[in-house]
DNA sequence: TCAGATTTGTTCGTATGTATT
DNA sequence: CAATACATACGAACAAATCTG
């Protein structure tokens, strides 16, 4: 019947600028504000793909863009987690 | 050496059409065919994989798709199992 | 209890093709 | 033509559950 629309992106589609650098800019956002802590595994490039209802491709060049940020690191068949800061005091 | 050439699929290849629904479509006529009778175990993925000549991933999503249709069920480490359909009569 | 094999589940890495700008 | 974006597909490694001995 009715189509099922798409949920709304939790995120400002900003005019001129990149799917993937507003989806990078996003996640830089939710590891400042304390959203993913240092040390905290992010979830799947699959399921954030669904999360931001972006393409599979994109979410990799918004993780590229997150690792030459130096905010995360990548494991192969592992995840993603977000780096200790220097200056950050342990989570104690 | 010399390469193995891959063994031809049992199956047509449909322009345009998606291997993984390709793959979802081949099964389900094996099923409604008696091929696969209700209740009996569908060969592990990875011999899917190869019986069909596609990628294990792929064949998740073929699997995905069948259980969708409410043709299948799985286990986790056990297997998928042919349901048994409403309105059919028992296998005699 | 333990070790190993089997099977499904998960995840990243990469490639291809199409469309758009 | 180049870069972006999307969807699918293939490959490899890792993980967890189950069974068997």
């Amino acid at each position: 019947m009715s189509d099922v629309p798409p949920p709304p992106p939790p995120w400002e589609l900003r005019d001129g600028a990149y799917v993937y650098a507003q989806v990078a800019d996003h996640i830089e956002k939710r590891i400042k504000t304390g959203n993913l802590p240092p040390g905290s595994r992010l979830p799947g490039e699959y399921d954030l793909a669904e999360e931001y209802g972006v393409a599979y491709t994109t979410i990799r060049r918004a993780m590229q863009e997150l690792r030459e940020r130096g905010l995360i690191y990548t494991l192969p068949a592992k995840g993603s987690y977000v780096k200790a800061q220097e200056g950050e005091p342990p989570a104690d």
